[in-house]
DNA sequence: CGCGGAAGAC
DNA sequence: GTCTTCCGCG
């Protein structure tokens, strides 16, 4: 559904970006599965179906050969390239779809989300749905792939502050394919990229006839993008000259709503300067930093990272709806809270769903691929994906853009197989859908039982310290111009075609009369079967009562109330990046206000407080919380305090992760762990001197960057801190 | 079809 | 580290 117009989901541009991974040179597997799914051309072969982040392979055979061309490899086959999907599980990139063959899900959090991170959902009111796409289909919304040659990305220079140059930089990229060429000539980008042209098979042409790429030309969304030029679509943090294509409602660079919102990040820095980015506030989160020159270090998760070069190029305005959309997403999919306590300014957003979408989200899957494979009946009117999408984009998104030829129907893809999907029209449902968390893979789901002590594999990876300052943005985004549509086209769609799956005796689907009370739950569907049992245990950790402890500080923090929603089952996700230390943040905020020490520590840790010291430790009271000034009345232990609170944070961490990242970080996170649990004792009562150690950006680097590495960032700057006051109030 | 271990290439 | 290749299991 959200396909419409293809590539209904719009990924920040660097996702798309094979450099940003880490590991790997080359282009990665799910890189590849974006550019594809997000070209038209390739819609008959694999395309985004059912719940949000979820796409089927329509064509195992040919999506195999396709990558084997990319790799090289010749022998590649479905077989092969489902072991590298399935090799995602763990990363937690992606899950298997129960029940749906060839339906595979992106974790959008751990994709996006992480790179987001600043968001400011409160301030908007649109809601996108969860399952809906981040940005669903807005005429914008599709992201190019870039090209990943490494010499093309931009200068520094260029994407940093120029928006004219980043666009042109990375109008360059993307023109080239984003792939290496095989030795033998034959270029794989040229297969994707050239669909476009028509170089590619049967596909090539599908795009947009817009070629002309200029912004906003094109037909329909992409017209928006040009496939060069994607980057229009893509934000820039501060906003290009806004985009063209952007939808109306966003007008210039600076949105109205950017600077309505204090907390949002937008507002805060529009400014291009290098140092901008780096230079938020601490309080910012390091996503927000935009600046070109943060980016591109920055590097969210090992895996995902966004490249170097990842610009973002962005209406303001859609930016944040976007984000919200995402937000909204990601929270209802389950993402911690926490993650959002990293970054206190930041305000959580509340899943809501709109008043006029409510409905669920969508469940074709099956259906869908049953069409398909059955396909060929010509069936439906539709052919393929698109048929259903276009339609629905319309009406849902209105496209900023004048129609455009391409635009268009859903047939007019001459290529397209009638395929039938089981996409139906928008309507809203009764029912709500309850997502599910992503199946976590075999071992974990063993693994999850046992709690390991394990950290977020993600954040350790990608790094640390360098990353931390980029903000996180580095991608850029398209968005769709109207969040609340797109979504609504999107969800609705699927939730009706669940409904019907699951009349059909597809997988079992829970289904909830919605109701508006609780919007947070937000409405997916999802195989109850398998999933997220894993996925949901996390969460639960994450909201559990441990961390829940101190909810009012996460409310102060952000500044909003955070959604105290409980444990949403669905959080999870991608608790690496978003698990950042809970206890930084929060404690981090407070340091600098003695009352916010003192209240946590009474409300916070009740059970801590009377706790012996440890042994080794300093048994000596730890300084008084209120450093700032407030004394506190007594001397509170507050290092025990912290101390368990840390450790609680990071069991819970490392119970989650476990599961997650047993195999993708396994022995160095552990191994902070303690590190962390050990030093950490006092940490946080150094609040009040502390600050000067700890400069706050460090931590929510850290944080940002790498949770891990931040909190050992920022215990050793506790500590410190812990230390000097130690020192001072020895009479404690 | 899907999963995941193991070995190995890059 | 990211696959690629094989393979046994369900």
């Amino acid at each position: 559904m959200k396909t419409p117009g293809d590539t209904g989901f719009a990924f920040p541009e660097w996702a798309y970006k094979p450099e940003s991974s880490p590991g790997s040179r080359q282009i990665q597997l799910w890189h590849f599965i974006l550019e594809l799914l997000r070209k038209e051309e390739y819609h008959d072969v694999i395309a985004w179906q059912g719940d949000y982040g979820e796409f089927v392979i329509k064509d195992p055979d040919e999506v195999a050969r396709l990558w084997g061309a990319r790799k090289c490899k010749p022998q590649m086959n479905y077989d092969k390239l489902s072991r590298a999907l399935r090799y995602y599980y763990n990363k937690r990139i992606l899950h298997k779809t129960k029940g749906k063959r060839f339906t595979y899900k992106f974790n959008f959090n751990k994709l996006v989300l992480v790179n987001y991170p600043f968001i400011d959902m409160g301030s908007t009111g649109s809601s996108v749905p969860q399952s809906a796409p981040p940005v669903p289909t807005g005429a914008t919304t599709h992201f190019r792939f870039p090209p990943s040659t490494p010499s093309e990305v931009l200068s520094p220079n260029e994407d940093l502050r120029s928006p004219g140059g980043m666009f042109s930089s990375v109008a360059r990229r993307m023109a080239r394919g984003s792939v290496s060429d095989c030795s033998d000539g034959t270029s794989v980008n040229s297969e994707i990229e050239e669909g476009n042209t028509g170089a590619g098979e049967e596909r090539g042409e599908r795009g947009v006839s817009g070629g002309g790429g200029g912004p906003g030309g094109g037909g329909g969304y992409r017209s928006i993008i040009h496939p060069r030029l994607s980057h229009e679509t893509l934000f820039r943090m501060y906003g290009g000259p806004g985009n063209p294509a952007a939808h109306p409602g966003s007008r210039g660079p600076a949105g109205h709503r950017i600077h309505t919102e204090p907390l949002s990040p937008f507002p805060v820095s529009p400014l291009p300067g290098p140092g901008g980015a780096g230079l938020l506030a601490p309080p910012l989160s390091p996503a927000l930093s935009m600046t070109p020159t943060s980016h591109l270090t920055y590097t969210p998760s090992p895996t995902l990272s966004p490249m170097l070069g990842s610009h973002f190029s962005f209406n303001p305005e859609d930016m944040k709806r976007y984000l919200q959309a995402h937000t909204q997403s990601v929270y209802n999919y389950g993402l911690s809270p926490r993650a959002f306590l990293q970054y206190p300014n930041i305000v959580i957003p509340q899943p809501h769903r709109p008043a006029t979408d409510k409905a669920g989200l969508s469940g074709e899957r099956g259906a869908a691929e049953r069409a398909e494979r059955a396909a060929t009946a010509g069936g439906g009117e539709r052919g393929g994906e698109r048929h259903h999408h276009p339609p629905l984009a319309h009406s849902a998104h209105h496209h900023p853009h004048p129609p455009h030829s391409a635009h268009p129907h859903p047939h007019s893809h001459p290529m397209h197989h009638p395929l039938h999907l089981g996409e139906e029209p928008p309507h809203m449902s009764p029912f709500k859908f309850k997502l599910q968390p992503p199946p976590l893979g075999r071992k974990q789901r063993e693994t999850q039982g046992q709690n390991k002590p394990r950290q977020s594999s993600l954040s350790s990876g990608s790094g640390s310290g360098s990353m931390s300052s980029t903000s996180g943005l580095g991608s850029s985004l398209s968005f769709g111009s109207d969040l609340s549509s797109a979504s609504g086209s999107g969800l609705i769609s699927a939730s009706s075609s669940t409904q019907s799956l699951n009349s059909a005796g597809l997988p079992k689907i829970k289904v909830e009369p919605i109701s508006d009370i609780e919007s947070e739950e937000e409405v997916e569907v999802t195989d109850i079967s398998d999933e997220d049992p894993d996925e949901r245990d996390e969460e639960f950790e994450l909201f559990s009562p441990r961390h829940l402890r101190a909810p009012n500080h996460h409310h102060l923090a952000n500044g909003t109330a955070a959604p105290q929603h409980q444990p949403h089952p669905d959080e999870d996700l991608d608790e690496d990046v978003f698990k950042a230390p809970a206890p930084p943040p929060p404690g981090l905020m407070p340091f600098f206000t003695s009352q916010h020490a003192h209240s946590n520590a009474h409300r916070g840790l009740p059970t801590l407080k009377i706790e012996p010291t440890e042994p080794g430790e300093s048994n000596t009271p730890p300084p008084q919380v209120g450093s700032g000034g407030a004394p506190q009345t007594k001397c509170i232990p507050l290092k025990l305090r912290f101390k368990r609170r840390w450790s609680e944070d990071q069991r819970m961490e490392a119970s989650q992760e476990e599961s997650d990242d047993k195999k993708v970080r396994p022995e160095e996170e552990r191994e902070r762990e303690r590190q962390s649990n050990g030093q950490m004792e006092m940490e946080e009562d150094g609040t009040g001197s502390g600050e000067g150690d700890s400069p706050p950006p460090l931590a929510y680097e850290g944080s940002l960057a790498t949770p891990l590495a931040s909190h050992r960032r920022v215990s050793a700057e506790l500590h410190r801190a812990t230390a000097q006051l130690s020192l001072e109030n020895k009479d404690c």
